[in-house]
DNA sequence: CCTCTTACCTAACAGTCGTTAGCTTACAGG
DNA sequence: CCTGTAAGCTAACGACTGTTAGGTAAGAGG
């Protein structure tokens, strides 16, 4: 390009382009730009469309192409969000040795990835419209948590019921933050790993593991 | 009024002055504005100095003499909304008939709060140091919680982290939306007051009431 | 009646935001 | 080699934001 070359970078302005047919790459690099901005300053008010395409190292109107404004890229890093918690999930269940591990893995896993990404996990039941991605990994615990009684490791009567409730209460620990907020709160030393636990044997009924 | 009235608002401009000394009422309004505002929009990115300026009926740099910025205001919004949740909670536990019926109104109660005033219950819990400020309503939860098992209400063996518990279960209900959100979740239909007593019963092991 | 302080205002700035219009450059196909 | 198009750019707009500087009107004290 510089016939004698002073400036060495592939492109003098702005960033490496992308090959001529991988222009939808920019797409996928966008959300993970979202993603980690989200997760690196944990305000969702950074998320603005100039904002994520500083992080994504583009300017603004490049953006255009591949996103209708802010709230299409929300979106789908809302979605892929859920997919990566339905993954976390289901891997720690499939992962687990017998039925009742895999609730309590799944259940870690879980409260994990609220711990992990506070930011994003507030954003993500924020937006109405969770419920519907949420039903996956709901069902797949519903299911679990239906086998567990049938072998006999869980002593619920109402699975349906019980596996609300036992979300409902990882939804609430996993909003929490996970460093010694527990002794912030002056309530004392607390193990939120061992809460987890006492949650699921409680709600789901899970018989204390061998 | 006025003598002759054609202009019969009382300030040509602007809105009707505070008298002489009460300069500072303005605070207060400042901070109802923001309250209503943000219950309004449901949108925490709606607090802004000039927003909530509009909302009191005040230009934006009239906020200056009672607020340092729009942090000050959020952060006495939060103050106010925290002891509004606390009164809301001691009442109910004051009104109840007995020790249990108390628990079971409390966590009503809290449960509420946060289903009528989402988006302000979320950016309660949003910034961190909401323990300072919950740490109120929870020892009056752990010390009731405590009675009820000196005077058998409750087989707690650890009231400490029951409480604990049974907050996170309430804490994560309460993040939740009271419309029929639970059958958009195709869970099909779930009672969420009878979610609650259930909470209450197996977390903090209130024997069922009367 | 006059004055001075209180309570709030207007005007204006610099910065950020979303969005549109139009330009530049690298590369694949002929 | 030439050309067309894809990929990303610059420039600019109008709207909104926080913030400062300085004005105006009302009412209490003298």
């Amino acid at each position: 390009m510089e016939p004698h070359g002073v400036t060495s970078e592939p492109t003098p302005r702005g960033r490496a382009r992308n090959p001529r047919g991988a222009g939808a790459r920019l797409h996928d690099e966008i959300v993970d730009a979202a993603v980690t901005l989200l997760d690196e300053t944990g305000d969702p008010s950074s998320l603005t469309l100039r904002g994520v395409a500083r992080a994504t190292g583009v300017k603004a109107p490049s953006i255009y192409p591949h996103f209708d404004g802010i709230d299409e890229i929300v979106t789908a890093l809302i979605e892929h969000s859920f997919s990566q918690l339905e993954s976390d999930v289901s891997d720690a269940l499939a992962a687990a040795p017998s039925l009742g591990d895999g609730l309590h893995a799944a259940a870690h896993a879980y409260v994990r990835f609220g711990w992990e990404h506070p930011a994003r996990y507030r954003l993500m039941f924020a937006a109405s419209g969770y419920a519907e991605h949420a039903v996956n990994a709901y069902t797949l615990v519903e299911q679990t948590l239906t086998h567990c009684v049938a072998d006999g490791t869980s002593t619920s009567t109402d699975p349906h019921r019980d596996t609300f409730l036992l979300w409902v209460a990882l939804h609430g620990i996993a909003t929490l933050e996970k460093p010694g907020r527990a002794e912030l709160l002056r309530l004392g030393p607390i193990d939120r790993d061992a809460a987890i636990d006492d949650l699921v044997e409680r709600l789901a009924k899970i018989t204390h593991r061998p």
